[in-house]
DNA sequence: CGCCATACCTGACGGCGTCAGGTATAAAGG
DNA sequence: CCTTTATACCTGACGCCGTCAGGTATGGCG
């Protein structure tokens, strides 16, 4: 539970989806190539990370699901709940942590 | 071999022992000191984490280790070599392209 | 003399992303 | 008409890596 570490060496996916959905209602085919398109490539999780992730990210209440047919296709549209907003902003703000962290390690060899 | 996602969920630990001996040998303990104190507690990395890199570092010829006993105590300190700087700016380069890369989702929103 | 800090090491464990699979529908192309 | 490609979802075995709890040994302090 208690990790002595960021748990940022990992969640770089719930950041990122989290963040998506909170600029908009996504489906989960949609989200798997918004990340890999907005970060320049940056980052490519492949499908078996993220369905996995929104599921879970249901079963904790940040996010809702409601199942639409588009043109034959059936998505799964999910939509940022009010936890998951207090959740991402929590992930921030540990990225941000992260950042400096590194940065100030990188930096400081020549001061 | 070949991921498709930069080794940086996980390689941070890599990136900041490199750093760290790229301004000056230092031994073991030392550097899982280090770590926590110049990161600001952004990092906390483990003996168990931090020690087994270093024999993998040296492994992959990237430092060198001498012993040598202070106040009776025997240190391993290591050395930053050539390899091990090319690895290093590698890795920074990374480091950023991932920062950059979550920096572009997570200012993205409001442009 | 017992305790804590220094200084090293190891191994079982669990989390998490990868990768390769699988299903189903729609559009495109020979 | 039938195969291929793209869309859209899902799952499970695998492997990597940091955690955590152990272990050894020496030096200093009260």
């Amino acid at each position: 539970m208690s990790k002595t570490n960021p748990s940022f060496l990992n969640g770089v996916p719930e950041l990122l989806v989290l963040q998506l959905l909170a600029r908009r209602e996504m489906y989960g085919y949609e989200i798997v190539r918004a990340i890999q398109e907005e970060t320049k490539d940056a980052f490519a999780f492949g499908e078996g990370c993220i369905y996995p992730y929104l599921h879970h990210l249901q079963a904790e209440g940040w996010v809702s699901s409601r199942r639409q047919a588009v043109e034959g296709r059936s998505r799964n549209y999910y939509t940022l709940l009010p936890a998951g907003r207090q959740r991402l902003e929590d992930l921030t703000r540990e990225w941000r942590r992260v950042a400096a962290g590194i940065g100030l390690v990188l930096e400081g060899g020549h001061a």
